[in-house]
Formats: structure tokens, sequence, C-alpha cells
DNA sequence: ATGTAC
């Protein structure tokens, strides 16, 4: 049996039958909403796989999802027989991020809603970015698609997608070392080629903003952000390519659970002891993903930025782009000792602290910026790591609002006429999207943002810099 | 999240 203690307003132990303790970052109310499906089962099976180090975490954004919860924190030590699992970063291998920001302000493009140049931007951005689930072709990355997965983000830039500053604005330069194309199937490859380029469904958008506060002027400044500016948040993964590396390795260590030592309780918490030839090769494909899912979000990038100088005359800066579904080798300090941990995150934002040396160096003072979207037409966050979140969560927090209802419940619960009808009340247009989709993304699928990076906030493990709102949302 | 079911 688990128990939860509250420690404080933001955190809560949870009581492990073991022994030991898990960590939930929430208020009660983001408790209670936890506690309504599996996602604290899945936090206690996800502590007691072999190797942790430190407590597994719930983000306030936690909900169940497959073997972990998404808003999940864990971290493994190799020499301690720590684990890797594919469970524990996601379907969508590298999910993220970037968030653009322009030189252009909101208020002199006069009215919102339908029928002005919002509108026209979001239609311009519509006609460059295939949408929606399916075999949407670009051609972009077909005939090369071995340069996609081992050199991400840079092979866009290599190929006149992007611009070579864009590079440091992304976590690890966008590119992770160590992509094995010999541990992607035949399948993933098939799937992903002429995915380059195409945004996706569910919950990924590309939404017009405009920056609606500031809360902190110094740190906001150094982001190159200003009230009213207009900014572009991009969210998107490795589409099918990303997802079959994920099922097929699933597959592969659940038949070799066995071989592996591994009893698990949960097919879906599938994992291998790191140094294993099954975990370097779950990897080495999860790297190439990864690679994938940034080479996405540069060509997409690109072709916003054609968008918004066809209809606005406006130019765009990366500001950053952040990964929030990866497990990534990191160096941590651990009770006074340096040591090198598998920390996944699935469904939550590495947030390293100020100094960090992976930080570029003009912000590397600041702390590393972090993108927290809310659900579609509700506010974005922008916030910085901080030497809490380094201390207590390896540099992690939260990555978004998280459902509060299952894509089945919201169908059943909501009209897409009604959603339509309340965004467009807020003045918030839509192009894109299916019907379905329309209520399985709708605000009320999901939390109160707000609320959620207040316990950020409070708990201090981000800084918070600016807040965003929606003016106009491209869907898949 | 996902060629929305191998």
């Amino acid at each position: 049996m688990t128990k939860l203690d509250r420690i404080d307003p933001w955190r809560v132990a949870l009581r492990l039958p073991g022994g030991g303790e898990a960590r939930v970052y929430a208020d009660d109310t983001l408790l209670a909403a936890m506690r309504r499906d599996r996602c604290l089962d899945q936090l206690a099976r996800v502590a007691a796989l072999p190797g942790l180090v430190g407590p597994a975490m719930a983000m306030p954004d936690a909900h169940q999802g497959y073997g972990f919860p998404i808003g999940g924190v864990a971290a493994f030590d190799p020499e301690d027989g720590g684990v890797v699992s594919p469970g524990g970063v996601g379907f969508d291998i590298n999910c993220g991020v970037r968030l653009l920001a322009t030189d252009v302000e909101a208020g002199p493009l006069g009215a919102r809603g339908d029928g002005g140049p919002l509108a026209d931007l979001a239609e311009a951005v519509l006609r460059r970015v295939p949408v929606g689930h399916g075999k949407r072709r670009t051609g972009v990355g077909r005939a090369d698609l071995a340069g996609v997965l081992r050199d991400g983000a840079a092979w866009a830039v290599g190929r006149g997608l992007g611009e070579e500053a864009d590079l440091a604005r992304v976590e690890s330069g966008g590119r992770l070392a160590g992509a094995d194309l010999d541990a992607v199937s035949a399948r993933a490859r098939e799937r992903g080629a002429g995915q380059v380029g195409t945004l996706g469904g569910g919950n990924h958008f590309i939404e017009v903003q405009r920056v609606e506060r500031v809360l902190d002027e110094e740190a906001a400044r150094r982001l190159g952000l200003a009230v009213d500016q207009v900014v572009v948040l991009l969210h998107t993964g490795s589409r099918g390519f990303g997802h079959q590396v994920c099922t097929d390795h699933v597959r592969e260590l659940g038949r070799a659970a066995g071989r592996l030592g591994l009893r698990l309780p949960d097919r879906q918490l599938a994992a291998a002891p790191l140094g294993s030839p099954e975990a370097r090769a779950y990897l080495g494909a999860m790297a190439a993903a990864a690679n994938f899912a940034w080479a996405n979000r540069q060509v997409i990038t690109h072709r916003v930025r054609e968008a918004l100088a066809e209809v606005l005359g406006a130019r765009a800066r990366v500001v950053w782009d952040v990964a929030h579904n990866l497990a990534k080798m990191e160096t941590h300090r651990v009770d006074g000792r340096v040591r090198r941990l598998c920390v996944h995150r699935k469904g939550a934002t590495r947030a390293f602290g100020p100094g960090h040396p992976e930080l570029p160096p003009e912000l590397r003072d600041l702390g590393q910026p972090v993108l927290i979207p809310g659900s579609m037409g509700t506010a974005s966050y922008v916030a910085l790591g901080t030497e809490t979140a380094m201390a207590e969560t390896w540099g992690s927090v939260c990555h978004g609002a998280g459902r509060v209802r299952s894509r089945t419940a919201a169908r059943k619960e909501l009209s897409p006429d009604g959603v339509l009808r309340r965004l467009a009340r807020a003045g918030v247009v839509v192009r894109g999207g299916s019907r379905r989709g329309l209520v399985e993304e709708a605000p009320e699928a999901y939390k109160d943002v707000d609320r959620v990076v207040a316990v950020v906030a409070g708990a201090g493990l981000a800084r918070l810099v600016a807040r965003l709102v929606p003016l106009a949302v491209v869907k898949g």
C-alpha cells in the first residue's frame, strides 16, 4: 500500500511498500487529479526498477501514461544495475517545443480573429506545413534520412533550412551523439521517410502568440522577449519514426527480460540494464529518433519563417528548443559525489540551472530556458532552470498543462462546436485540425497551466520569465 | 503520440 504525506504546499511524499518514497510536485487540486488515474501506481512501480538513484518523481502536470506516468522523472546508475526503459521516454521520442521570437508587435496588427492578418498567417503556415495524422509527405529528407538521423537540426541547417545561430539555441545543439542506424528497423525508416517537416496530430500545434506579461524584466530582455511581441511556439516530435522505434524496442526488451535477469511487474515497464547490448541498441535508435525530431522542428521553423516574411514582413530568431521525451546520460552530483546517470524525462523538461557547462555562453549565467505550453487557447510560459531543480529533480520541471480527461472521455463529454465557439469568443483563430482532435485537445481536457506553473515556481524548480497568450493556432 | 487496430 502507498500513502501520501504532504511535505509543503508544493511537495508530497509517496510512501512506498518497501519503505522508500517517491516524490510528487503538486498542490491539493493537482494531487486530486493524479489520484483519479493510475499515475501514482505507475510512479510506485517505476520506483521499484533496478538501479534507481534518488526518488522517482512526478511533476504537477503528471497523468497516466504507457508504463511510466507522463510528467515522470527518474534517474538510473549504470554502475548499480540501473536500466533504460523505452516507456520512460514515451512513444513520441524527443517530442518537444520550440519558441521563435519575431521582430513585430501584436498591437499594430489590428483586429484579432478571423479575416485579419493573424488568420492570413495561420493559413500561410498551413500551406507550408503538412498537418494531421497519416502519411503526409513533404519529400524533405526522403533521400537523406541517414543524414537526418545522424545530424538532427544540423542536417536541416546544412540544407539551407535554417541558420547556424539556431543550433546554439537548441537543447544539445539539436543533435544527440551515438545514433545507431543499425538499431533502427526498416519499418521505422519507411514510416519516417518523408515525414521530416510535418506537424502530426494530437496535441501538436504551431501557435502564434503575444507576450502578454513579463515576469522577469532582465531575463526577458536577455532572451529577446518584450511585452506585446509576436512569438511562435511550435510543438511536435519524431512522428511515425519515433513511434516505430519505441514499438520495436519495447517488444524486443519484453522478449529479452528473462535473459537480462529482469522481473518486470508490468510489460509496459520493459527495460534493459545500461551497458547491455539491448540497452545500447535502444539508446542508439532513440538518439536517431531524437535527431529526427530536431530536424523536424528545424524544417518547420524554416517554413514558419517563410510564412512570417510573406504575411507580416517579419523575421524570427530561435529563443530555445526543449526536448520533453528523452533519456540522457548526464553528470549529476549525488550526496557530494559526481555520477553519470541515465535521466529519463517523460513529459518533463530539462531545466539546468545557472552556470551549467552545457548552456550557451551568452545564457549560461541565467540558467536554461524552459518552455511550458498550455492547452489549446490557453497561456504558455517561458521560465528558467534553477539550482533547486539541479539539486532536487536532476534539473527537470513540468512540460505543460497535463491531461485531466482521457481522449476518450473528452470525446464523450465535449462537442467540437462548443470548443470552437469558446475559442472564437476568446478571439483565437484556429486553422487545420480534425473535429475529433479539437475535442481531444480542448482546454477542458487539460489541467490549469497557471496552477501547474505556480507549483514549479513555488517549489523553486523554475523562475518564471514571461506569460504568452494565443492569437492563432494551427492544429494537427 | 500513432499509416488513430498486427
